[in-house]
DNA sequence: CCAAGGATTGGC
DNA sequence: CCAATCCTTGGA
């Protein structure tokens, strides 16, 4: 069965930059033995190839990261700091590395715990590397849809916010890019909050 | 094998 | 500000 609302691959195979952007609004899903737990993305994070050296793609194709290399829609899951899960989704091109890291939503569904930050998210929503890494998103247990109702990602009031990365200053200049993305004023965004910056320069308008 | 450090969090 | 906690990586 496919929902209509679920996000389908072609989606995902787009510049983790663009992935990021229209991830904000969307609701990602996890469906835990029968029972839906959800929340609303507030904040994202792109990943952008190899070069990039806030990435864990950084070393190449290594045993974590080599999932950042396959194929787009496939979550990404790892353990950081021996304490916090954080989900990723696969973006772009089969054969490159990038990801979108989800960093924080809106509760909306059978939530276990705050979902500001992505250890809490992933926490919430009892996501786990060991059990969910390399879960494919076009699968019916762990998806990410478009919001009930809404017709486009954002709603028409909320505006997106550009910000630089957080926890990446290991990253030199890349940790400066702007690929923090966010919803201007949402109270489940995590600290630091964005400094406002405008996004014109990713989509013109 | 060993040392270093991390896409975080919560508490002082 | 700082420690917890364990996985991942690079280098000897």
């Amino acid at each position: 069965m496919l929902s209509p609302r679920k996000l389908l691959r072609p989606f995902y195979a787009r510049d983790p930059r663009r992935v990021a952007k229209d991830l904000l609004g969307k609701v990602l899903v996890h469906v835990d033995g029968g029972v839906r737990r959800a929340a609303r993305i507030v904040e994202t994070e792109a990943y952008c190839g190899q070069e990039d050296q806030a990435s864990h793609a950084r070393f190449g194709p290594t045993r974590r990261a080599c999932i950042m290399f396959g194929p787009p829609g496939v979550a990404y899951l790892y353990l950081v700091y021996g304490l916090s899960h954080c989900f990723n989704v696969v973006t772009g091109e089969d054969g490159l590395a990038s990801a979108v890291l989800v960093r924080a939503g809106e509760p909306v569904e059978g939530c276990l715990h705050a979902t500001t930050g992505p250890g809490n998210l992933c926490r919430a929503l009892a996501l786990r590397r060991e059990t969910h890494n390399g879960l494919d998103l076009m699968g019916d247990l762990l998806f990410i849809e478009a919001a009930e109702g809404a017709e486009g990602a954002p709603r028409p009031a909320e505006r997106t916010l550009a910000s630089p990365r957080v926890n990446v200053g290991f990253a030199g200049s890349w940790a400066d890019r702007p690929w923090r993305f966010s919803l201007e004023g949402n109270r489940f965004v995590s600290k630091p909050w964005p400094t406002p910056r405008s996004t014109s320069r990713l989509r013109p308008r």
